[in-house]
DNA sequence: GTCTATACTTCGATAGAC
DNA sequence: GTCTATCGAAGTATAGAC
């Protein structure tokens, strides 16, 4: 668990005070609702109700506090899909999973932080490897379950093209552009009742 | 052709000097190799080689530079793609013209900044339908010609999963996550050389 | 028509007071 | 261990000189 920059001579807050639990919660909500670079020291405090130079006693740097933010989200999610994971899954849970729209929201400002700043990109890339092999184990044991030969939708690529529509979905959605979502939604989700139905 | 902002009461720069282009030319730039939060006017005015002020000479705002920015490439992006539909095209060449990964760093950028800038939204919805409009028509004759029927496949179905599928392999690739990406994409085009095959 | 001098705001970060 | 006073750099934008 090491720290994004290399550590100047300061001094930093408790990890476990309930002030720093509020900041990386003020953070996570301006994140959401107006992107990340509406997240600034200041904005954050004024959010948080709490002076602005308390965030950078409790982190270094901003891009400890988005790593912190990043983290805490993404764990809880990790966990969530191991925990559907436990059973045999279904592609309907899988699909679910990944159509929240909570979590595309949020996929969208991390990657578009990742692509430029290092430090936030080692933490995504790292957990998005997890998290891809996660889901690749379900997907893998609901296609065998379901009796899908892998030279006909070999796991990898059902996955990644779930993934890939769930993101243009809820993008597009957040866009106000909308044309041919329902027919499509029902059309996959159709689809993948029909298989899960096969079990 | 309308302007993101309410006038204020301030001379603007000739739409057509070169001056402009040039601010233009070095915020597309930085947008691509720094992400949006990297223009500002003054870095955009260092880029470019010339006084930062000059920006805002040339633009109301620094929305309007980025709607100006995105215009030029949505504009030369969609003659590309009506172009390539002159005749009928071929699944392949529809997924090639997603899969280009300048278009879709662009894309994030963009899609990023939508989310939570109301005049980009509008410019970046506005195109978006116009382009889905444009590639539905060539997914529809394509198919058609190849022959797959309607309730196998619908069209809107088709493109949603292209688009999808070429928007996650461009993201992750720029994350450094790959696995699983040569299987997927040999699969892909291996199932659209197919289909174009029939024709 | 083109550009610059300048104003004012907000940024991240630190040193040092409690 | 916790918080605040303060700094220098960078942000957008305008009014007015050429």
């Amino acid at each position: 668990m090491t720290s994004a920059s290399p550590p100047p001579a300061r001094r930093i807050g408790a990890p476990d005070s309930k002030t720093r639990a509020h900041l990386v919660d003020a953070a996570e909500q301006l994140l959401l609702e107006e992107g990340y670079a509406a997240v600034t020291s200041r904005r954050v405090g004024a959010t948080a109700g709490l002076k602005a130079q308390l965030v950078h006693y409790y982190f270094r740097s901003m891009d400890d506090l988005f790593i912190e933010v990043f983290r805490r989200r993404a764990e809880e999610n990790l966990a969530r899909v191991e925990q559907a994971l436990a059973g045999t899954v279904s592609l309907r849970t899988l699909w679910e999973l990944n159509a929240d729209p909570r979590g595309t929201a949020f996929s969208i400002e991390f990657v578009a932080m990742a692509k430029h700043r290092t430090a936030i990109r080692a933490e995504v890339a790292r957990y998005a490897e997890r998290y891809r092999s996660a889901q690749l184990r379900a997907m893998n044991s609901a296609l065998a379950v379901s009796e899908v030969p892998a030279d006909t939708l070999p796991p990898v690529v059902a996955l990644l093209l779930m993934t890939g529509l769930s993101q243009v979905l809820s993008l597009e959605r957040s866009l106000g552009v909308v044309a041919g979502h329902d027919e499509t939604i029902e059309f996959v989700i159709d689809l993948i009742d029909r298989l899960d139905a096969r079990r």
